[in-house]
DNA sequence: CAGTCAGGCTACGGTTTTGTGACAGCACCC
DNA sequence: GGGTGCTGTCACAAAACCGTAGCCTGACTG
């Protein structure tokens, strides 16, 4: 699954920018134009990573840290912070904004890029690894290959997306609604049975036979992903 | 052209270590005392990738990441930090950005070589050979020659550069938009369906009957050259 | 033990994505 | 002016994939 970044800057041609660069890295992008927009757009759906600008109209970038810090579901989100030279760096590292990296403007893409990577592969490892393991299943998100103990997998795209999910957070049980949102997409309706299909499919595709299925149902609540051997 | 690595390392028996290992395994190794004698040697001759130990005496390694990120010609160096176990707290995961990965010590020397060839292949995948070779495909970019088993292969320039493309980053998926910016040029328009038909005549003139195709369609997702045998 | 319910599974019509042959526009060269 | 070699686009056919309904099984409930 795509990393999500929230850009909040009030700037329109650094944000148009930044959401072209971005997406086209493989992010998948939200712009907020101010901090309550902000602060909105994250409690609905709580991004990977923020990208905030120190000064912002109606709520400075600080505050938007110290309140994304402050709440239960966004507590953990990595923030990046983006400052002007003059607004300089003692005063930024001095305070406790809570962010977890800043980088001064101007700054190129691939040093974004580069601490982007950096950031997310410290907060959440996994997130941003091009492989993922788990038992004898190898996942390579970048070559789109999923292989079990040496044979290859084919999968179709959802049954793709599926897995990728799935495994990336291994152990968690996501209900079927949860899933519908972070696999197909949250503005797509789609009845809550046809996840069990995809489970089903993606199953089959998975285990030989004699071979233990890494995908548990707990009743009544979804499906997980087991790691177990 | 083996790729050249600039060590950064104060501690005499690590750095020199490093450096046999390192050359054993292909590279070809500049190694820096301390962060100034670092920036110089990253001046005089810009190297492909920098590892830097995290503490050094001067000038910090922070700093040197820092440094080589804001001069031009080095500003799209990958990075590499090396940090002992208790450094990689608070204090480092704020600054400690800038490097494109990190390894904590004690680390493997094998461990070292795989972020070490993942990173390159990131950042600058194929450092321009001029002969590829994959499987029973050779491609001379010098001589502008493709031959497949024995016989030449007759290719369009548009077809010669996909190709060209594709193996220089074996393996890994390329949605049509990315094929087109790195093919065709960013400022071009084409339709993106015209690399279906590129990549169907580039399959025609590769594939005698009976041989296995090299160019994997990803359902949804686009196109990968695949080594394999 | 009958009733109820969640999840497994299959079949199928519909949709999206990809493969490909045909064609017209160019540039270049006799 | 008539070839020749490439290119980008289109239209159509084939292939792959998707979502839903319906039936079935096995588990839980009282």
């Amino acid at each position: 699954m795509k990393p999500q970044i929230l850009v909040v800057e009030d700037e329109d041609a650094l944000a148009t920018l930044l959401q072209y660069n971005l997406e086209k890295e493989g992010y998948t992008v939200a712009v907020a134009r101010d901090g309550e927009d902000a602060l909105m757009q994250a409690e609905e759906a709580t991004p990977d990573l923020v990208l905030v600008d120190w000064m912002l109209p109606k709520v400075s970038g600080i505050e938007v840290c110290r309140r994304l810090r402050g709440r239960q579901e966004t507590a953990n989100v990595p923030i990046i912070m983006l400052t002007a030279r003059g607004e300089e760096t003692d005063r930024v590292r001095g305070l406790d904004t809570g962010a977890d990296d800043y980088i001064v403007k101007p700054f190129s893409m691939t040093e974004l890029f580069a601490r982007i990577r950096a950031v997310l592969r410290r907060i959440r490892p996994g997130l941003a690894e091009d492989v993922i393991e788990a038992g004898d299943i190898t996942m390579d998100r970048v070559a789109h290959r999923v292989r079990r103990a040496d044979r290859e997998i084919h999968l179709g795209p959802t049954e793709f997306r599926l897995l990728d999910y799935l495994m990336q957070h291994p152990g968690r049980v996501f209900s079927r609604e949860q899933l519908l949102d972070a696999v197909w997409g949250s503005d797509v309706y789609v009845e809550a049975r046809t996840v069990d299909v995809h489970v089903g499919r993606l199953r089959k595709a998975l285990n030989n036979k004699e071979e233990r299925d890494p995908i548990r149902t707990v009743r009544s609540a979804g499906y997980a992903f087991d790691v177990n051997a």
